[in-house]
DNA sequence: ACCTGAACACCGTTCAAGT
DNA sequence: ACCTGAACACCGTTCAAGT
């Protein structure tokens, strides 16, 4: 009954709803019907389940975008996409930053972003920088969603921060949604910028 | 002798050497030459302290670049001591992303940022925009560090992963770096998007 | 082979007691 | 006013004991 694959899967439920610091092994344990000594038998402990966890919330993110022939359209898909799972899953950002890159799942990720990125004309030390790029872009619009920062209204912030109130307002007459405008228009300019260096 | 300064300061020194989980209320008590309980009478828990925390790290920001009249230049001054602070206090990060953002030093960065990509000739919505993506590249790039993440050599990615083994070998080739140079390509590339916009 | 109870050294936090 | 010792409910992890 009790396996590695249905641990994670808890895990990531616990981490979903009760945010980083609720996933404790006895939390996880009573999840799953068990005792947090039980959990030891399967996973050889919290650093080990952490990247099981890494593994699982990586498999979602959908590579078959990159197979697109208008390479442009694919890698925009892709990292739509890959943002989206961590928009999905916002509390294991913290969780699972600055873990080493050891998941197959989570190489194969990034062998398919590097070859997707050499068929649209880079050379390999290009698509590693366009790569990295890529990845700072996604993973820093998912950690930190700009607007949730901002508590109060623009009319609070007015008087001591005229440009910062003045952003929000104007931003908010746009509608919701500015992390994602901010993010569409980092990647928008971006494999601009790429297409300029591939047409070269 | 012990007052809230003090405290950050210490903390700050805690986290960087010992790592986020190395901040405890008794390891930084100990630091300080103190018992953990009184801790609680300069803040009122592990909550505040952090929030002193990220006030701290916020002012080690250099604001004076975004004075520049040369906005281009300006801008990429400021997003590269941004990003510097944060390579200085790598540990930080995890613990810090995705508070509210409340230290008045903090709404005080914002403000200048905005204020500066409106006189670069944005408007405040899209100043926002442009804000949000540079906050993203910044923060992104300082948690991921895409070249840690992977540990062995490009030899062994090779058999399974040869996009990823190219690219890394490649990017090795050009020396270290390849996370400086993957921040510095989509700043550029970021900074000639708006600059193209506001010529408009 | 896998689950459990009990224990270990650790957390953050509170509070009465000291000075 | 501020520091301390002791205690509380919690951690991750281990291990002998059960089945």
């Amino acid at each position: 009954m009790l396996s590695r694959q249905a641990i994670a899967e808890a895990a990531l439920d616990v981490v979903d709803t009760a945010g980083p610091d609720g996933l404790t092994m006895r939390a996880l344990a009573d999840r799953l019907g068990v005792k947090a000594a039980s959990l030891y038998n399967h996973v050889s402990g919290k650093d080990d389940l952490l990247d099981d966890l890494a593994a699982l919330v990586n498999a979602e993110i959908d590579l078959t975008p990159l197979d697109d022939p208008d390479w442009r359209r694919g890698l925009a898909r892709y990292a739509h996409g890959y943002r989206a799972v961590f928009l999905r899953h916002p509390n294991t950002i913290a969780l699972l930053a600055r873990r080493r890159v050891e998941a197959d799942r989570q190489l194969l990720t990034y062998d398919a972003l590097l070859a997707a990125l050499g068929r649209a004309g880079l050379d390999p030390a290009a698509a590693a920088e366009a790569a990295a790029a890529l990845d700072y872009l996604v993973l820093g619009s998912a950690l930190e969603t700009f607007t949730a920062g901002f508590t109060r209204g623009a009319a609070e912030y007015r008087p001591r921060h005229p440009a910062l109130a003045s952003a929000l307002e104007a931003s908010a007459a746009r509608g919701p949604g500015l992390d994602d405008r901010g993010f569409d228009l980092a990647l928008r300019l971006l494999l601009d910028g790429l297409a300029a260096r591939t047409a070269r």
